[in-house]
DNA sequence: TTAAAGTTTCAATAATTACTGAAACTTTAA
DNA sequence: TTAAAGTTTCAGTAATTATTGAAACTTTAA
């Protein structure tokens, strides 16, 4: 397999494997086009290389500049913006996880102890409804501390590293 | 909050978290129905539920027992099919990881394998894509391993459970 | 056997989601 | 200022994905 072949098999791949962390194709795929870039690359290249339209690649850069993935950077003597994805994979999926606990988790907890709080009457049905619900919201918070405790033990082996240079 | 309108609304938060762990919303929704009733329940009884069609119901309740995650049950004199879930929401879990780390994860890693093997031509375009794809296949695997962990410290917990109850 | 009860399949269609392209907007250098 | 360079927005459309419903199939009891 040559270089551009493992390129292209590497954005579809990655692209298509978006939903496992909640982001739509073409995100993932910008994303992961910057992320095998040596250079910033412009609106223009993206557009070119994914073969996307202008307005696409204009939102979808912008949610990932929102997800706190992606930014912006000008280079001297430039008027265009050039775009850089986060390259180190831990920081990566530190950035990640977090969002994805806001975004999903947090709300979901919030649901569940809403619905298992309701007043027993009695009946089998609200019985079980309430010891399920519970179990699920339960499980549901030790998953998204998990997740927080990966995500900040990753900060803590960065912040090591970063302490072990000036060190 | 009322049964009924808990009912629905976990069923609701349940099925649109379904992506989460990458499944559609009937699905999820037919597996957070059956989750919370005492009670095996027939097809019938789900389409009514749900407000879904008998051939929805049907596909959907094959792809569940095809995860592991819902199981066929038959009651004494009676022709139907009854419908359970795994009910224990650690076991659920770790049927849900193994599901994922088998069907996303593996199939993933193998294509960051592949691509990160490329020979080096010497540009720096091609330095960055080996040493870039490497860096994200040893992410994945770390995922996947941990995901794995985590799966089988459920089963030994459960085993645990077990043993007590048996010592 | 056969017909009633139940289940599965799949082509057609609906619903959802993503994408385009062109117009409107913003910024900057002269 | 102004016009060129660049970016954003969004209505319309395309592509994808989920759902229906009816016909075909399977099982079982009489």
């Amino acid at each position: 397999m040559n270089y551009t072949e493992a390129k292209s098999k590497f954005i579809n791949t990655w692209g298509s494997l978006g939903t496992l962390w909640g982001i739509n194709k073409a995100m993932a795929q910008i994303q992961s086009l910057l992320f095998i870039s040596a250079e910033p690359l412009s609106m223009e290249e993206i557009m070119e290389e994914l073969k996307i339209s202008r307005g696409n690649t204009s939102m979808n850069l912008r949610q990932l500049i929102d997800w706190g993935i992606v930014s912006k950077e000008f280079k001297a003597g430039e008027r265009k913006e050039y775009f850089t994805t986060e390259k180190d994979v831990q920081e990566l999926a530190r950035i990640i996880a977090k969002e994805r606990s806001r975004r999903e988790l947090q709300p979901t907890i919030k649901v569940l102890k809403e619905v298992s709080n309701i007043t027993p009457d009695g009946t089998n049905e609200t019985d079980e409804f309430i010891k399920q619900t519970k179990a699920m919201c339960e499980l549901t918070e030790t998953a998204d501390s998990l997740l927080n405790k990966m995500a900040n033990q990753q900060q803590n082996w960065i912040t090591k590293s970063i302490l072990k240079i000036f060190s």
